[in-house]
DNA sequence: CTGAGAATGATTTTT
DNA sequence: TCATTCTCAG
């Protein structure tokens, strides 16, 4: 255990021992940004400049904060329970708890996850017969969200037309009936939290005498709500340590707002230290990576450097088709192996999650185990949120969404009609639908009675006893039991007991406060941290993921897989205003991920959505200098000009036309000689590939994809194109 | 209530 | 293509 700033480096050190004060802290890729923010934090207490209860430390994951913790304690004889370090839901979480009647909530507020809250939103738009087709319940579900986290209110959202008006309405009847059901959806956390302490004096002025230092990781994710957030939390006094990195921004499309780190410029002045030596990547890959993101105007500058030598080129692979782009990627995995790479430090990164089939199906042909990241996390799973939702209603039967996930489940012969005769009678009473059901039995009258005598039976239990004996009262062990395929349910639900049974009153605390209730704990744990992603750890294997789920990893080894236009930069974030920077952002930290060895590759031909699309070579690629790039495959189209020209429209799938006989791929004719999927040079367009045809002789006419210039339909006899 | 078949879309993700 | 969601018949 022990504090050392001997092998900081000077700007790492500055960092670290800045005097009180605010600072802006700009931390490259693989500059040591988590090492200076705990050291940070760990030399404020050392030097005696702020007890543990006096700083707050914030991040967005709760990965990030237990590393946060785990290193802290590992320098400095820390006690975590006092501290509060956590995400700012976490943190949030745990205010509201502590003052849960100032912020006019029940004490045993349960809260929505997105599923939950898209079916809560069903919910207020059937009661209020809304028409789905016109409002889908999936937009607004984003508009709220996307309103509180501006911070809006639905009676603080500007007017417009009857649309506009009507969203509002529907944002302000979810609320309402959150309130009634005493729940409170992820924004909602930090929302409410902001409103807490803007409104209550004395709270606010009691936090803002507690904590002086007040310190932010990954601060480009924040939205501006939780910017918002810090700054009343900070008032006047406090010091504000804000970490991050606007090159590595690639959350916008969640609500995160780069120009917050330019705001905090502008308001915050004070110290302003770059940590651009980067510990991580050889210097051929960084040179790329800086290349690369100096093709963003919007920046607030900032280039790598490394200690360590050139290292290798950077390769690069052009595949004949998606498939073929896997089976090299397995080639060259295996020549790693056989040189001593282990296959854990082996990345396979992609834009979107449907491009790992290909690869997983090469990898399995192959033997190669990998790990692949996504999909459903533990306490999403349907099984576990089933039961779950029981022990909700045992903490707070006025949770209409859990009522109704498992009022008829396992089935007990209530149906459709009687749950909306209850929900009328509910909505007259103005009442939930538990107290409607208690006070009226009827076919419902056995279910309520359930969750009354599992309440009275769960008293005194532990809560691993608690979550056991629900389980078996439910009916959901004997239900998964019978089952055909519920095995792996069976012993997802063995997993929450172990989970349970797992969860410590020190969890508790450091989850909603001292002296919570373990039950209400726990029930918010699941909510707040939905758990590990699947099964599957601790085997060496590749990692499949991703580019954005890499952010924050390394590996010796990176694949850069599908770099093409269309797919990346996808094809819809083009049309997105700022999108083209954020993901050639993501490029940026897909290319940083990698310490040793870093592998580009795209494909000619890929199967998506059961259609052959025909693409072109992402532009990243052309971006990166060519004195980096080592081309495994002879370059066809270097002759292609560089282009300003964005348009939006790119590859669309190929509709082959039956007077070409819909031959399959490659192989389709096409007029004079031509045919779809040839790649063809045009005089002022420059490279691209045939994409459809039609007509012929001298009316022939193909449809040409020139990737940013966009697709076009060209006449053969005038076009005068170049087979290349 | 259940199951079969149709319809529907389909970046990126944490809390 | 394919996974999920919806609809309707039994």
């Amino acid at each position: 255990m022990s504090l050392r700033l001997e092998d900081l480096n000077p700007e790492q050190l500055a960092a670290v021992t800045l005097p009180a004060g605010h600072a802006l802290i700009l931390a490259g890729a693989g500059s040591g940004k988590t090492r200076v923010l705990t050291t940070r934090l760990a030399w404020l207490l050392q030097a005696g400049a702020v007890s543990p209860a006096g700083v707050l430390a914030v991040t967005f994951t709760n990965k990030a904060a237990r590393e946060m913790l785990s290193r802290l304690t590992s320098m400095l004889a820390v006690n975590p329970r006092g501290m509060w370090i956590g995400t700012f839901h976490g943190l949030c979480n745990r205010m509201l708890r502590a003052h849960h009647q100032e912020a006019g909530l029940p004490r045993e507020f349960q809260i929505l996850d997105t599923q939950d809250q898209l079916a809560a939103v069903k919910r207020v738009l059937r009661s209020m017969n809304v028409d789905e087709d016109r409002f889908p319940p999936r937009d607004v579900q984003y508009f709220i969200m996307g309103k509180k986290e501006e911070g809006l209110r639905a009676r603080d959202v500007p007017a417009g037309d009857d649309t506009a008006r009507r969203y509002a309405e529907l944002y302000d009847a979810y609320d309402e009936q959150c309130r009634r059901e005493g729940v409170a959806d992820f924004a909602e956390l930090l929302l409410r939290s902001f409103e807490l302490l803007s409104r209550n004096e004395p709270l606010r002025e009691h936090y803002r005498a507690r904590f002086r230092h007040l310190l932010v990781d990954e601060f480009q994710d924040t939205n501006r709500l939780q910017y918002r957030w810090l700054k009343l939390l900070a008032g006047p006094q406090a010091n504000l340590f804000a970490v991050g990195d606007d090159d590595q921004s690639i959350y916008a499309f969640r609500g995160a707002h780069v120009g917050n780190m330019a705001d905090f410029e502008r308001e915050y002045p004070g110290a302003r230290i770059r940590l651009e030596q980067n510990y991580r990547s050889q210097g051929n890959i960084l040179e790329a990576a800086n290349a690369l993101i100096a093709h963003n105007a919007k920046r607030l500058g900032k280039n790598l450097w490394t200690a360590a030598g050139a290292g290798e080129m950077l390769r690069v692979f052009e595949a004949q088709s998606d498939a073929d782009e896997a089976r090299w990627m397995v080639e060259e995995i295996q020549a790693l192996k056989r040189e001593g790479t282990r296959l854990d430090q082996i990345a396979l990164l992609y834009r979107s999650n449907a491009q790992s089939r290909v690869l997983e199906h090469a990898l399995f042909t192959a033997g190669l185990p990998y790990r692949v990241y996504g999909g459903l996390r533990f306490f999403e799973r349907a099984e576990v949120k089933h039961a779950l939702a029981y022990l909700r209603l045992v903490a707070s039967p006025a949770d209409d969404n859990a009522f109704l996930r498992v009022v008829n489940f396992p089935a007990r012969g209530i149906g459709a009609r009687t749950l909306e005769a209850l929900q009328d009678a509910a909505q007259a009473a103005g009442r939930n639908l538990y107290e409607t059901a208690l006070a009226n039995p009827g076919k419902v009258g056995p279910f309520v009675a359930l969750i009354e005598s599992l309440r009275e039976e769960c008293m005194g239990l532990t809560l691993a006893e608690k979550t056991e004996h629900v389980l078996a009262k439910s009916g959901l062990f004997e239900h998964y039991k019978r089952e055909r395929e519920g095995a792996e349910r069976l012993e997802n639900l063995g997993e929450l007991v172990n989970a349970a049974a797992a969860f410590s009153a020190e969890d508790a605390a450091i989850e909603s406060g001292e002296d919570a209730d373990p039950l209400l704990a726990f029930l918010t744990h699941a909510a707040l941290e939905a758990g590990e992603h699947q099964a599957g750890e601790g085997q060496e294997a590749l990692q499949l993921m991703t580019m954005h789920s890499a952010k924050g990893l390394e590996f010796n080894a990176v694949f850069v897989s599908g770099l093409e236009e269309g797919l990346f930069p996808h094809e819809q974030s083009v049309l997105e205003k700022d999108g083209l920077e954020e993901e050639r952002r993501l490029m940026y930290v897909a290319l940083t991920r990698a310490r040793k060895r870093l592998y580009l590759s795209f494909a000619q031909t890929r199967l998506l959505h059961g259609q052959t699309r025909y693409n072109l070579a992402s532009r990243f690629v052309d971006e990166l200098p060519k004195a980096l790039l080592k081309w495994l495959t002879p370059r066809l189209a270097e002759k292609r000009k560089p282009s300003t020209f964005t348009a939006g429209a790119f590859t669309r799938a190929v509709k082959r036309d039956p007077r070409f006989g819909g031959a399959p791929a490659g192989t389709g004719g096409a007029p004079n000689g031509f045919r779809i999927g040839q790649n063809v040079v045009h005089a002022k367009f420059g490279a691209g590939v045939i994409v459809d045809a039609e007509g012929q002789g001298s009316d022939a006419r193909v449809q040409v994809n020139f990737g940013r210039e966009g697709v076009k339909w060209l006449a053969v006899a005038v076009a005068k194109l170049q087979g290349a």
